[in-house]
DNA sequence: ATTTACAAACAGTTTGGTCTGTATGTTAAT
DNA sequence: ATTAACATACAGACCAAACTGTTTGTAAAT
């Protein structure tokens, strides 16, 4: 039932967006009576925030499966697919960026985006770190780590999000990104 | 008056945000009358666009007259820092991001934020044409053009305007563009 | 005299949160 | 073993607030 709930508000928060994703709807998609719904979450905000812990709980178990499976074999190249999968052919970041969003102007969902969001970053670059060599330090003369080009990349794909939300069409999206993997190339070359 | 509202609109759509921005909180901001904004904006949609749109515009003329300014003197180190001056040092670009996520979830707005989408990437090209040589083609070995880099590069600042909308310390998004520009760098080497 | 600019009340809907009620346990006492 | 006390999970009505859009009214201007 919990689960119920938290499916239908990922849901629409996909479909309308955050702040058109009422309580009320959720319950009729979920098919929940709203007493059951205060119940378990109090309040709206309670309800939203847990659903997006939920997608990021998942999606990390998800990954931690994945990366079991591959132990040895994880190269740059996977890492960007990865990335790149993790943003389009998945609802996750749509949904993230819709919080984020959202939560620049509510201050209690901020701090809640805030911590998230750092998780999330950190487990990118233990990600990245498997496949680059031991030491993840100064990467090129340009004083750049990897972090640093990690961090680039989430950004470039978050505003790549926000235009996907408007201009469906991504057969560019997909170009840009290739190319900008490879403008990376002499930064990441002999690490891979 | 019609300036009044707009300008309320713009302020409450950075301090809210997008749907927390309601025509009566407009009004009240504005010290208008609710009749008088039906007068001129007979539905919320057609003045938060109409605050957009002016926008948009006002920094349009802003452009321009720098450009006209400055006239011979344009390197491709001023077009960086004018990039990052319209998207920090100015709310352009939050109140753009805001408009995009809620278009998202609006068809009707989202046409709106096409057309003018389009308008702006063209608009941020052109300029840049002025610190480039004649022939924005191809500029390096992986078939990058100038295009492609500025598009990149918008993508990138929105992903850090949705970044900066949660984690307000700036001093370590400043070092990453940076980054980024020096990244670009060999790509647009020979050009300036 | 008719259009334009503004004012203000109103209607209808939607919202989030509260409140009362009910059914199903579960524990503890006798 | 039965009863009393309490907790949990759900249902649904209710409410006050906020919202958008409409409508009616008024004053000024051309």
């Amino acid at each position: 039932m919990r689960a119920r709930l938290l499916d239908a508000t990922l849901e629409l928060i996909i479909e309308q967006g955050w702040s058109n994703t009422s309580t009320q709807k959720i319950c009729q998609r979920a098919g929940v009576s709203r007493g059951a719904q205060t119940h378990h979450f109090p309040t709206r905000e309670s309800l939203l925030i847990a659903s997006v812990r939920e997608m990021v709980n998942r999606h990390q178990r998800h990954i931690d499966e994945q990366l079991d499976q591959s132990e040895v074999k994880f190269t740059l190249e996977d890492f960007f697919a990865f990335l790149w999968d993790a943003t389009f052919n998945d609802d996750l970041l749509t949904i993230w960026v819709e919080a984020m969003v959202a939560a620049r102007s509510d201050a209690g969902l901020a701090t809640v985006v805030r911590d998230t969001d750092k998780i999330a970053i950190t487990a990118m670059r233990n990600i990245a770190s498997r496949s680059t060599s031991k030491t993840p330090a100064v990467v090129d003369e340009l004083g750049a780590t990897v972090a640093d080009l990690i961090e680039l990349t989430i950004y470039l794909l978050r505003g790549m999000v926000v235009q996907a939300g408007v201009h469906k069409a991504g057969a560019d999206r997909r170009r840009l990104f290739e190319l900008w993997r490879n403008l990376l190339g002499p930064s990441l070359r002999g690490f891979s």
